[in-house]
DNA sequence: AGATATTTTTAGGCAAGGCTAAAAAAATAA
DNA sequence: TTATTTTTTTAGCCTTGCCTAAAAATATCT
């Protein structure tokens, strides 16, 4: 298994979480930054090794192995994220590019052994579900920011978009995994939002809302 | 930098440690498991980038920037080694493989961060230095075990050789790295030595002990 | 439905990093 | 010194993973 297939595989596995049939080449090729004929080429040969289902002009979709080597990289990732926050102190608009490196790193001992030492963690850092080493993934109950009424508290358990500057935005905003949220009210104009945190009142742009994922108490 | 030439650089000054002069191609051949025809295409692109200095059928040497490149790979790999044995409790003959692959991951800070953790250690499980940010590396004065005198007593300090089948050998023997070692006797026939350590008697070949490193008291 | 636009695939090419076989240079032996 | 052997380089080929341009299939609009 190359460095190459294994990202393809990674990619059409988070793809196919929303896009509930078959995933689409420019979708792959988007987040990829590559061109859709590569990613008919490689997907030609992930589906002769057997890892996608994949008919031409059909889009493609992970067989259970593609699935479970998917799970795997992603389990290798988010531990890697979990190991340089906790362990380096790293902070969590750090970590992503590292991890992308590390999670092709080949030893089932070594991601055990690191599960182990971190405690049996089932979280990353951004929230998002770590799979056990049978590719068990737990399915965390949550709710968009920009879906929860005014008047309502709520916990924030994570983001959807983890890039570097919507963390360092949060940060400055002292919002963190945890935090609890009042909606204190919503504009109809533009949805933005007022939230007390710690507190604290912040006004945030729908956007953002958009990306914080919450629990309802 | 690719995997690949990390791996040419890296091999290229392990080799000039010893054969003072130019690297020849056959060497480096050998050490990579690959092709002297392979070696020659790649020694070429690494002079073009001023890592190496080559002349035709002269050998190959580092330039300082190919040396400053090798020692952070050395400094990766070793770093990387001690964290599997006291952080993840590996044995010492299970690390090197997984290093092989860790010493290629690209962050400074990540390095930097592992060896604060790691409490700044200067020397991996197998008794090699491990070279500073700056690329400092100690030389550790040792001797080669089968040099020493019968009657002298000496501290083993490293192995030469660090294969699995050598390292198990040792931890069945209970030869560990800071063990007391005396010679007892030696064998002119065979250059075999009779060694007592902790109390124990043990006899080895020359072989074994022309692998093992040791420190005079 | 028929025309047009979009998506996807195919065809052909390129760079990296290997290989084998043959040629050239250097080292060694006679 | 000349002949032979060994080492090294060159020439040409292959696979992987990417690309562009063109062709084919599918989707959308009128
Ligand atoms: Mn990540
Ligand atoms: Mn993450
Ligand atoms: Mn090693
Ligand atoms: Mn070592």
């Amino acid at each position: 298994m190359t460095y190459s297939e294994e990202n393809y595989l990674k990619v059409i596995y988070h793809l196919s979480l929303n896009h509930s049939k078959g995933v689409n080449t420019n979708s792959i090729a988007n987040v990829m930054e590559s061109k859709p004929s590569s990613v008919t080429d490689m997907v030609q040969k992930l589906a002769e090794k057997e890892l996608v289902i994949y008919k031409k002009y059909q889009g493609v979709s992970l067989t259970e192995k593609g699935k479970f080597t998917a799970l795997m990289i992603v389990r290798k990732h988010r531990m890697w994220e979990v190991f340089l926050v906790e362990t380096l102190d790293f902070s969590w608009d750090e970590v992503h590019d590292v991890a992308e490196q590390l999670e092709h790193i080949k030893s089932e001992k070594l991601i055990n052994k690191l599960e182990e030492f971190l405690g049996f963690p089932t979280e990353d850092p951004h929230g998002d579900p770590i799979p056990d080493r049978n590719g068990k993934i737990a399915k965390i109950d949550k709710k968009l920011l920009s879906e929860i009424n005014a008047g309502k508290k709520v916990i924030c358990v994570g983001v959807k978009d983890s890039s570097p500057p919507f963390l360092q935005y949060l940060d400055k905003q002292q919002i963190a995994l945890g935090s609890t949220i009042e909606v204190v009210s919503k504009e109809d104009f533009d949805l933005s939002l007022t939230l007390r945190v710690d507190d604290k009142d912040v006004t945030v742009s729908n956007k953002i809302a958009s990306n914080l994922f919450v629990k309802t108490l």
